[in-house]
DNA sequence: GAGCGAGGGTAAAGCGACTTGACGACCGTA
DNA sequence: TACGGTCGTCAAGTCGCTTTACCCTCGCTC
């Protein structure tokens, strides 16, 4: 490396890491780990973007536009990933039994073992932070997270149209 | 494959919420709230992708290769950001005056103005986080964010197969 | 029953953010 | 002065997502 002596780092206006910057790189590392745990999980076709239909409730027994909202994208794009994931044998579209317009996601086998894999990995990462931090600053954490994600901030924060309800 | 169990399925084997989930919608919460923000002190021809020229300790006095590598990106996706915002008039690319390979971002008096434009627009959403939560959690929050991302989760998660740091 | 509006799912086209690959410019070292 | 090693940049391609449009089904009204 060579950068020498150029490493003045003066005094930015900004000063301390600014809650963006906090929430945003934890966010992106366990993103990145539940990939990395995906992939060594023996799931190598999926990429970062199925994510969104694997995010918080699971997509078992929902509605392709119900998921699309709560991921904040088109049903279109949802629609897509659901395809993908669907021919690569995660899930099927089932027929509402109901109400015929509706589809219903269903996990394959495999698309189950996915998500067991998920769990597992974030069960590894808050084992991992359990112990760094100590068991009650890590709930402490937790329990703040909580509080933080029932603020206005949070809860409307993403829908300036007002209909996701981010679960 | 039509399944006649109309019993809705309530109890997903997820659970509470999961800590990818906590810590996610917050970031993605304020990251809306700062394109918002931008667009409300009239910088609209600013879009998401731009963010990842001007998180954390901004680009000024800084090289392409490294605000990249902290974004997470490859140094020719924010060279091509980075000459988006040069031709808006935020920044230019001066010559590094002691060593000729390198550049050094300046930011113009207009990309000042949207750095403080966003430090604004922080400080409003720290201000109305610590109303919410009570000025004593807040900082809790804080300190233990701060905390979670001294961590090697945060710190090296990314690493695994990268050597980029951070994001 | 038949007609109408509304909403969900799907298909096609386009855009934009980002990647991979290749190349010239420059520095440190020998 | 020739040689690796980087940095920044240009060009081409990929992929995730939006926009636009259409078809189908349901609830409502007649």
């Amino acid at each position: 490396m060579l950068s020498s002596d150029l490493t003045v780092t003066p005094a930015y206006p900004l000063g301390p890491p600014l809650i963006g910057a906090l929430l945003r790189m934890p966010a992106d590392a366990v993103r990145a780990r539940m990939i990395a745990g995906l992939h060594a999980a023996g799931f190598t076709d999926l990429v970062p973007a199925h994510l969104a239909v694997l995010r918080f409730p699971g997509p078992e027994d929902r509605r392709p536009s119900e998921i699309a909202a709560e991921a904040g994208m088109t049903k279109q794009a949802m629609n897509y990933l659901l395809g993908q994931m669907q021919q690569l044998g995660y899930l099927v579209r089932d027929d509402d039994p109901v109400d015929q317009r509706f589809k219903r996601i269903r996990l394959t086998q495999r698309g189950h073992a996915v998500a067991r894999a998920i769990r597992t990995t974030i069960a590894e990462v808050e084992a991992e932070l359990e112990e760094q931090l100590g068991a009650a600053r890590f709930d402490q954490l937790r329990q703040l997270l909580i509080e933080l994600n029932a603020t206005p901030v949070v809860r409307g924060g993403l829908g300036s149209q007002a209909h996701g309800q981010g679960g």
